[in-house]
This record gives structure tokens, sequence and C-alpha cells, in this order.
DNA sequence: CCATAATTTAAACAATTGTTTAATTTCTCT
DNA sequence: AGAGAAATTAAACAATTGTTTAAATTATGG
């Protein structure tokens, strides 16, 4: 019994928290999400920060994890880079308000990224950055900087889902219609940026 | 007389809403910063609503204006995209928090985006849509959605600016080195984006 | 079953919020 | 210079915030 009420807090918090960032809602809000006294918030987790960072941080798990995972894998680069953004757009299709939540935390709380560094070192240990370089000394890929191979690739799988309120007002679009539109969006991000990064596979991935 | 405080009102208040949003800040913290009384806030704008009204329509001008302008201009549509990214990236590196802003505002007050009606409209009148589909009749363009070509273009310009304290930790880079990065991260963006709209140029472009 | 601990509650706490009031200062104009 | 308007101020307003307290309820273990 005792799970039940902190977990149901929990839930409350992070549903609450994604929808409306940390500042931006009250402790009242999470206990009447989680149908519960407001103390309760405190009683179990100190404080309104305690719980946010625990939920920041679990957040931030499920956000990078996959991406280790795919890095990890034996696959070829160029499917890396596929599965990659595959895995991003579905994983962002279900949580879309997830990249704004941790930008924005980032720049409240500077501090927060202290709990990102043991998942990012996963990232650099999966050896990804290295093979990376490898391509390029040999010209098979592009020479271009790791940070802007980051940036390419997030910027095409984050923005998508950050903008959608933007983008259906400046196209007069709706919520399925714009879904459809992520879908194939998709798949140019992925011919774009292979293509790019590729140059030479350019007739092979636009056929 | 009357305009040095009103004006200094309307000064911070752009400075503290853009730095810290619209619930992160207080009436107080944009007082202070004018160097004025918090009971003048509301005489000169009636109330902190009004006035962030009064500073995000301006904002959203600024923002658009020079969109509108590239297009209305007679440049050849390959020019007016590289022009129109080259004029983001530098009005970014300038104000770097406005698209958070922009975005932030828009999904906490979705009724905000009737204040970008207009500018919008400009755009549409602009006619560089129906260049766009002309270049796509003649399959001199790659066929994609007018949303995914804005999606393409906006992504790789603002998310680059917005994340930048994502990607500074991540690679472990510091403010100067960033912003150099920024620097050529828009030549590869520009290139990208024209080298995938127009499969038929790239070795120009790759020149 | 009962005492002890854990859980839950309602109420209050001080601090901060946006906003208003009423008094005071400063400006304006004849 | 002096009356009336405008601008500015300090103070207070009610509402809401995160957090704490102290009492009430429930569970636990011998």
């Amino acid at each position: 019994m005792i799970k039940k009420t902190e977990q149901k807090i929990k839930d409350a918090a992070l549903a609450v928290f994604i929808q409306k960032g940390f500042v931006n809602c009250t402790s009242r809000e999470i206990a009447r999400e989680a149908g519960m006294n407001v103390a309760l918030v405190n009683y179990y987790f100190r404080s309104k920060s305690k719980l946010f960072a625990l939920i920041f941080e679990s957040v931030m798990q499920d956000f990078l994890k996959s991406m280790v995972q795919v890095f990890c894998s034996d696959l070829p680069f160029r499917e890396k880079i596929r599965l990659l953004i595959e895995r991003e757009f579905a994983f962002l299709a279900e949580h879309p308000e997830i990249p704004n939540f941790v930008l924005n935390e980032l720049s409240r709380n500077p501090k927060a990224i202290e709990d990102m560094l043991p998942v990012l070192q996963m990232v650099d240990e999966s050896g990804v950055f290295v093979e990376a370089k490898k391509l390029q000394s040999t010209g098979e890929m592009r020479s271009m900087d790791m940070v802007q191979i980051t940036l390419l690739i997030v910027s095409n799988c984050h923005y998508p889902f950050m903008a959608e309120p933007l983008m259906k007002v400046i196209h007069g679009v709706n919520d399925k219609e714009y879904k459809a539109q992520l879908k194939t969006h998709k798949t140019h991000v992925i011919s774009m940026i292979l293509n790019y990064l590729f140059p030479n596979d350019k007739i092979l991935l636009n056929a």
C-alpha cells in the first residue's frame, strides 16, 4: 500500500511537470492530479524541487536510453543513423513535450546538466564518435564536426514536434493532418541527412 | 519626459520576458530592471498580461519581418532560400532566446496565435508558396508539402540556437567554440537543404 | 487487542504574486 | 507663481505559492 500513493504522486508529477514545466505548475495541482492531499507531496518527496529532480532524471534516462542502445549495436553506421531517426520520431510521437521540457529545464537550472553526464558518458563510450571519424578519414563520410552532425540529426528530429502549434497555425492544418505530415517528414529527414553525410550514396538513397 | 519611463519599462519588459518567459518573471522584476516603481508598470500598461501581449506582438514582428522581405524580393527561388537562412542565423545570433520564447508562449496561450495571423498573411501574399509549387510542377524542385519545406528550414535554423546549453554540455564546448560551430553549421544547412530540394543542382552546390 | 509507528488530513505558516489605493511629488500652462 | 493634471511613490490588498504543524486515521507487530 505504501507504494500506491507514492507512485500515484510520481505519475501525476510526471504528467504535470512535462505538460506545464516546473515553474508553471503548483504542488496542489500535482496533488489534485494524484487525488491526494497536498502535504503528501512533501511527505514523500521532501519538496517540489526534489520531486522534480527525480522526475527529470528519469525522463532523461528514457530520452537517451534508446539512443545509446542504437549506438552500441553492431549495425553499419548508416543504419545506426537511420534507426536512430526512426526511433526518435517514434518516441517523440508518444512524448512530444519532452524536448521543450528538457531545454527549458536546462536554461532554468543549468546545474541539472550534471544529472545527464553519466548517460552522456554512455554515448561517448559506445564508440559511435570514433566510428564516425574513421568513416570521415577514409573520405566515405563528409568531413564535419561531431557537434554539427549531432545538430543536424537532433534539429530535424526534435524541432518538428516542438513547433507543432506554430506549424499548425502557419499552414492551417489540424492535429490529424500534422501527424501525417510528420510521418512523411521523417523519411525526408532520413534521406536528406544520409544524402548529405554520404554524398556518394546519393543515387542509391534517392531511388 | 513621459516617453522616458514608459519606454524604459517596455525595454525592461522585453529583456525580462524573453529571458525568463511570462510566468517565470514578476512585475517587480520588470520594474526593478527599469529602475521604476512597481505600480508604474500597471499605470502605463494596465496589467502584466497587457504588457506582455504588447511585447510579444512586437517580437513577432521582428521575427517575421525579415522573412517576408526576402520572400517579396525578386531573387531567384534558390537565392531566397539561401538568403532566408543567412538572415535567420544572423538574427538568431543576436536574439537566440526568441524561438523558445515564441514556442513557449504559443503552448501557454494558444490564443496568442491570433496576433500572428496578419504577419503570416503577408508571407502567404508574398507568393512564395505559389512560386515553390510552380518549381515543383516542372520537376525542377523536389515534390514535397509546404509544411515539410518549412519544417526543414526552420528546424535547422532555430534548433541550433535553442539547444545551445544542451549541445555545449554534450560535446564539452564553451561559448566561443559553439558560436564558431554555428557559423560553419549555417553553410552546411544551406548546402544540405538546397541539395535536397534541388537534387539536380548537386554538383554545382557542392563545389 | 493494544501500543507504536506510518500514513493521511485540515489548517495554518510566511513569502510572494498581480493589482489597487491614496497620498505625494513633479510637471504644465496661464 | 499657482491651480490642476500627470506622474510617482509607499503601502496595502486579496490570492496563491511551497512548506510545516499538529491532530486524526490507518496499518503493523507482538
